[in-house]
DNA sequence: TAGGATTTAGTTTTT
DNA sequence: CTAAATCCTA
């Protein structure tokens, strides 16, 4: 570790700001600081001690860093042991505070699990089920999730006779979002929207939706924020045990926290004062939902003696690579400044390349990542970072013909699929049959001829009784105007009290009961013709999830239960499941990648109007943004960096031309070398310019032949194949084809590799030869 | 109430 | 262009 790295890991005691650069060690200092607190505690010193001046000096130093220390002054020094559960330690991804624990885990043994580790949701979570009771809600309550919030917003605005056309429900949902990161609550924003009409409406909204989460028992993201400072705040016992139970705390990624985290960390450390919080004001990238630069800006004014320690040499990327990064991000004036510099080497320079649309886009990278692999790349070495996740689409039709292994990292994600998310439903109204919104949502599926006129009738009942409407469905006999569909109702909730029965027992396990549901509601059944594909991709949805319950039982034992499994669901994202081991390229969004890093980085859509993207090209701040995040992106690549743009591009449906991005002029000249395939100043003379999208796929189509692909592409075309074939692939090597389908101008083979496996490829895009 | 047909709206980033 | 919302009919 370097001197500063050093100082970092050494410097235990009171508040600390790390400014931690793009790759410059920040998570390997964390690891070590949290290793060394563990290992060496919490050292102070005997104040009663006679010692002179000078050694009281050193004695304070020695606490605040590591310095040497006078024999002397050694003995009245004592050690603390710091119990791992003493220490806290905020990532921003579930999968960030896993690599901390098994980090930890490979250096301490057993005490690296107890570290409480995770992210600012999942640790309110924690402190939310065991003090939840005295905010009023259960300690099993239900974390919703976008979707929920939504169906639920939506019922309230119809419920208060709101026009969704005069007021969208997402903008309602927008601004109370902010107000609960401004720890707003309803009635307070009530109180202050003085003739405002608009903030009335959605003052009347807000209180509504809140009551309505709070009768579900249930707790949306920024309330599991809102509710932990709240909790804090009016009950001193809780505030005292977490003030005493967390001796240090750290927080990773602090340029992206928002008012209401920074309150909660400020009262989490009042009393020990040991706060540690590492970021970089230039990675700020998540304004838009609430984080404030701020919170980093102005640590030194809220902790006046904080001490300051930058990280500014780099690891990671080549000197190219981080001049592009430094010089982009330079253009920002909104920053605390620093400079990165490496000892890497120059490395190669950075390709731009300008293609004719989106698709020659594609083509471009998957040339570029087959030529790689037949080098002796692993496609694992390849990560594609775009602005919007609907640009992943053209790069997967191209991936897709020729055969290059892929994920992609958000978009669709698991638990947001519909068959997923039903089954999450089923089990979380077993675990809280008053949550409303989720029993709406599996009570007719599979259909059951339980509509929505009948659910909106025992939902009245159910607030004129003030039972849930659950309560209102099992008893659904009792009540004259639900008569006629009592005994569906009825039958539904005999089979939910089934579940929930199921679910008490000690020794039946979460895998039966998810089975059990499977079975009993005949949800597969329901699904469809099992033949089609479309089914059987949902059915093999349901039967991962089968497998991650298993695996959930199997790692938490005997903690596991419904609730915690529920919770670690509703708070996963798609990068958490992320397994770098696997050999296929990685496409995401340049948000997601934050925290990365890859081998080479291809960087699509580099045009005004998609990155920046339309809505911030007339907005300053909203372009330093932009640019900030453009600087994560470069700055992912360890080795290589390719950086696209397209002469038009086709995106929800419509074509435009856009110029290159402002950010390609920022990066120096000499750091580049581009290539196009064909000026984009001027269309030919006497060229027309394609209007719609099929004529734009014509020209792509003709121009590919004539200047993108090489020669060789173009006699491979004559190329036919049969079944039987013994055929070699430049990146998969030697196989037989085994069927040939002709799908258009194209045949789809499909082909047994030796090494590789069986794939489907596109013969005119898998650069196959004869073997 | 189900299911199909048609229209329409909404398109950034995520815990 | 796509996904969701709405309408319409059986």
């Amino acid at each position: 570790m370097n001197k500063q790295q050093q100082k970092a890991v050494f410097s235990v005691n009171g508040p600390l700001l790390v400014l931690a650069g793009a790759g410059s060690g920040k998570t390997t200092v964390l690891v070590n600081r949290i290793a060394n607190i563990i290992r060496f505690g919490n050292a102070y010193a005997d104040t009663s001690a006679n010692l002179s001046e000078a050694d009281q000096q050193a004695m304070r130093a020695y606490l605040q860093e590591e310095t040497p220390i006078p024999e002397k002054v050694r003995e009245h020094l004592a050690v603390l042991p710091c119990a791992p559960w003493q220490i806290l330690a905020i990532t921003f991804t579930n999968k960030a505070a896993g690599e901390l624990k098994q980090r930890l885990t490979d250096m301490l043994g057993n005490a690296g699990k107890d570290v409480w580790a995770g992210t600012f949701h999942s640790t309110c979570a924690r402190m939310l089920r065991k003090y939840g009771e005295q905010l009023g809600y259960s300690n099993h309550f239900t974390i919703y999730d976008s979707d929920d919030s939504r169906r639920l917003m939506k019922n309230c605005l119809r419920d208060l006779k709101i026009d969704e056309k005069v007021l969208a429900c997402k903008s309602v949902l927008g601004e109370i979002s902010h107000a609960k990161d401004s720890l707003i609550s309803p009635e307070e924003y009530l109180q202050n929207v003085g003739n405002d009409n608009r903030a009335a409406t959605i003052g009347k909204a807000y209180q509504l939706y809140q009551n309505r989460m709070k009768a579900a028992d249930a707790m949306d993201f920024d309330d599991l924020i809102a509710n932990a400072v709240k909790l804090l705040r009016q009950n001193s016992s809780a505030l005292s045990y977490y003030q005493r139970k967390f001796h240090y705390i750290m927080v990773d990624e602090y340029q992206d926290t928002n008012h209401a985290q920074y309150i909660l960390v400020k009262l989490l450390a009042q009393r020990s004062k040991n706060l540690c919080v590492v970021g970089d004001d230039d990675q700020s990238i998540y304004k838009f939902r609430g984080a404030t630069i701020e919170n980093i800006l102005s640590f030194e004014k809220t902790f006046p003696d904080a001490k300051v320690i930058r990280l500014e040499q780099n690891y990671r990327s080549t000197q190219t690579i981080l001049n592009a990064a430094n010089a982009v991000i330079s253009h920002n004036t909104e920053r605390k400044g620093k400079t990165l510099w490496t000892e890497n080497p120059v490395g190669r320079k950075i390709q731009t390349h300008t293609a004719l649309n989106e698709q020659d886009e594609a083509d471009y990278i998957g040339k570029q990542i087959l030529e790689g692999v037949e080098k002796g790349r692993k496609f694992s070495d390849y990560a594609i970072l775009y602005r919007m996740n609907t640009q992943s689409s053209a790069l997967e039709r191209n991936f897709v013909k020729s055969g290059i292994p892929y994920r992609i990292i958000g978009g669709l994600r698991f638990y947001e699929r519909k068959e997923i998310r039903d089954m999450i439903a089923y089990l979380s109204v077993i675990n809280n049959p008053s949550d409303e919104i989720r029993l709406r949502r599996i009570i007719n599926q599979p259909k059951r001829s339980i509509g929505d006129k009948t659910l909106s009738v025992a939902s009245d009942l159910a607030s004129q009784i003030g039972k849930s409407v659950f309560y209102v469905i099992s008893h659904a006999d009792e009540f004259e105007p639900l008569k006629r569909t009592a005994p569906k109702l009825l039958q539904f909730a005999k089979i939910m009290q089934g579940f929930m029965v199921l679910n008490e027992e000690k020794n039946s396990s979460l895998k039966e009961l998810y089975d059990e549901i499977l079975s009993q509601t005949g949800y597969i059944a329901s699904l469809g013709n099992p033949e089609s594909d479309e089914v059987k991709d949902r059915v093999a949805n349901l039967t991962q999830l089968g497998t991650n319950i298993q695996q959930y039982e199997e790692e938490s034992g005997e903690e596991s239960s419904l609730d915690g499994f529920l919770e670690e669901v509703s708070l996963m994202t798609d990068i958490d499941n992320y397994d770098s081991q696997a050999d296929t390229v990685v496409m995401m969004t340049m948000h997601s990648a934050k925290g990365l890093e890859f081998p080479v980085i291809f960087l699509p859509g580099f045009e005004d109007g998609v990155f920046p993207g339309v809505q911030a090209i007339y907005n300053p701040e909203q372009i330093e943004e932009e640019r900030r995040l453009a600087y994560v992106a470069i700055t992912r690549a360890r080795e290589e960096l390719y950086i696209l743009n397209a002469q038009s591009r086709t995106i929800f449906g419509s074509t435009n031309r856009n110029r290159p991005s402002r950010f390609l002029d920022e990066i120096p000249e000499e750091l580049t070398e581009h290539t196009a395939v064909r000026s984009w100043k001027q269309p030919r003379p006497g060229t027309t310019l394609p209007v719609s999208s099929k004529e734009v796929r014509a020209a792509a189509m003709e121009s590919a032949l004539h200047f993108g692909v090489p020669e060789s592409a173009h006699a491979k075309k004559s190329l036919v194949f049969k079944p039987g074939d013994t055929v070699l692939h430049r990146a998969f090597g030697k196989g037989t084809v085994l069927s040939t389908t002709p799908m258009g101008n194209d045949t789809l083979l499909e082909i047994a590799f030796e090494t590789k496996g069986t794939k489907k490829i596109m013969a005119n895009f898998a650069h196959l030869k004869r073997g």
